[in-house]
DNA sequence: TCTCCGATTCACT
DNA sequence: GTGAATCGGAGAA
């Protein structure tokens, strides 16, 4: 079962959880078809959320995080590595979910390197692109949380927020 | 224009 | 445990 707009039309908190153990698809350009289970997600939660790329407002970059729930989010980080991101909410609020690990990969640029995913799926709607999609097949994960990797930055307040979700299971 | 730095990974000590 | 690779976005000037 494919998942729809509605189900990231809520709040982010809600959604990163309930994504991890489902399955990414992803079809490439040959019509190669591969499905991977989701093991690990973290949540971003809008403009308060320092370690969110929108806490600075409303830029070139972050614009698709307002575009509505579904849209992809992909990023490049530290100048080689594709992020992906699924925003989550209904529109003008910027909410996303980073994919971090899937199937056999256990990192976000490892996946996405895998996935070939690239910039240009950038701000298309996951749940009417042909290309990737997400699909619900009934699999239950046993949840973990962690607090997020990589964003010391943004400060311990928010650094410290147990909003990374973790199949146990594996 | 110019400078700084990151939602990472891997090789090396 | 430490540091390099590598580039586009954001903010300063």
């Amino acid at each position: 079962m494919k998942l729809l707009s509605d189900f990231f039309d809520r709040d982010v908190l809600d959604v990163a959880p309930e994504l991890v153990g489902k399955l990414l698809v992803r079809k490439f350009d040959d019509g190669k078809v591969i499905k991977l289970r989701i093991t690990e997600t973290e949540a971003y939660r809008g403009e308060e959320d320092k370690a969110c790329h929108a806490s600075k407002g409303r830029t070139a970059r972050t614009e698709v995080m307002y575009k509505g729930p579904g849209c992809i989010y992909i990023y490049l980080i530290y100048g080689m590595y594709w992020m992906l991101n699924i925003v989550t909410e209904k529109e003008n609020v910027p909410q996303a979910v980073l994919i971090r690990g899937a199937g056999e990969y256990d990192g976000p640029g490892k996946l996405t390197k895998a996935l070939k995913i690239t910039k240009d799926i950038n701000t298309l709607n996951i749940s009417i692109c042909s290309q990737m999609w997400i699909e619900d097949d009934g699999y239950c994960p046993q949840l973990a949380v962690a607090p997020r990797i990589g964003i010391d930055y943004a400060g311990e307040e928010w650094a410290l927020k147990p909003w990374r979700f973790i199949d146990k299971r594996n």
